[in-house]
DNA sequence: TTCGTCATGTAATGGGTTACATGATTAC
DNA sequence: GTAATCATGTAACCCATTACATGACGAA
């Protein structure tokens, strides 16, 4: 009942908002489509995606509902998961969202995989959120080298370094994208601003 | 019985070997000392050093046993955490592992943090398993996104580039640090290539 | 006909956090 | 004396994985 898988749930949403999938294909784009994105399990997602269909944001259909295919009674139907209208609003919600929650790691990557999506001033909320983050995060981390430098073996002044220079390289890259979005070359989806809500899906999802 | 936390244990020990400590600066090492290292809350530390002491692996000492301290009954101790020899013994057999668990994400920073007490040829198992580990990961990036990139917009494009882009980097660094290895100029502890298993602990243990 | 991959699910378990409860010590 | 921080612990919960079980479908 209270499945809240957060990532999960929204990445799930995302990807359906595009076209409707089955559970296993949804498995998939979860790697490849969304970035370096985690593999969630079977175990995870298949239990998520009832909880979604409970919730009313996503409507399950067997392919026995296709007039096409063979009307075989019995036969284990393989689900295509279709995103509600009820889902689509909850989605613009969540993608309206630009808190703290979308700067932490895990969150942050998907939301910016669905930028295309996203409002400007959403995106801009976001992309600063997640660099004052990060920074926070280098000001901790170079008070707690500072204190420490001279009781550290070079193995671990080294994997701080490393690790140090990994987040200064984000920050730079966040501040690239910025500047970016800033001069008003924000990329969404060919179409600058103008994100029509198609209810009219131009994949095919019979095939 | 069975909480096997791996990291966290693998880490507890690692720090307890330099020297005795209570929980709550172990935490605050565990954020620091180590790299850019997790912070581990109190429900899981206080209920793993229990475990740790059940095995045999460390030992408790409440402050009332210090002589110094006024002999209070009834009053809450603090408890410092010392290695036992069979802990030490155990952690030196946890850091001879150089197998495949050893080049993943979470195991592989606190490995690199304890090279210091690491045999060489250990050192350089652990670092080329990583590498090939990361190499394997950006080939199946290289070939979903060949699979998939123009169905992807822009902003998915930039973040899976970036994803890369970052693994490219570590897989750079490793090389230096092989590199180095190979060259003999391995760094463990200011002496650089002899690590004698000493018994004596330079470090001051009774303090 | 057998093997690999597609496809869907569940129960047990694991590893961790949150929120809570308690109390000592230090600085103001 | 009171607030902050040091210090230790527990119970309830959460999110996800593992291992398992089932079965369809296509290619060799």
């Amino acid at each position: 009942m209270s499945r809240r898988s957060g990532v999960l749930e929204f990445a799930v949403l995302g990807l359906l908002r595009e076209s409707p999938m089955h559970g296993y294909e949804l498995r998939k784009r979860l790697n490849t489509s969304l970035g370096v994105f985690r593999a969630f399990s079977y175990g995870t997602l298949y239990p998520c995606l009832k909880t979604l269909v409970a919730q009313g944001w996503l409507a399950e259909e067997t392919t026995s509902d296709d007039p096409l295919a063979a009307p075989l009674a019995g036969r284990r139907a393989k689900i295509v998961y279709r995103l509600t209208s009820a889902g689509k609003e909850h989605f613009e919600d969540l993608l309206a969202q630009s808190g703290p929650d979308a700067w932490e790691d895990e969150q942050f990557g998907v939301r910016f995989a669905f930028f295309g999506h996203t409002e400007r001033d959403v995106r801009m909320r976001v992309l600063e959120g997640r660099r004052s983050r990060l920074e926070e995060r280098l000001e901790k981390m170079r008070a707690s080298l500072a204190r420490t430098r001279e009781r550290l073996d070079d193995y671990t002044l080294e994997l701080q370094r490393h690790g140090m220079e990994s987040v200064e390289r984000e920050v730079r890259w966040l501040n690239e994208l910025i500047e970016t979005e800033r001069a008003g070359r924000g990329r969404a989806k060919g179409r600058p601003a103008d994100q029509g809500r198609d209810d009219t899906n131009p994949t095919d999802t019979t095939k």
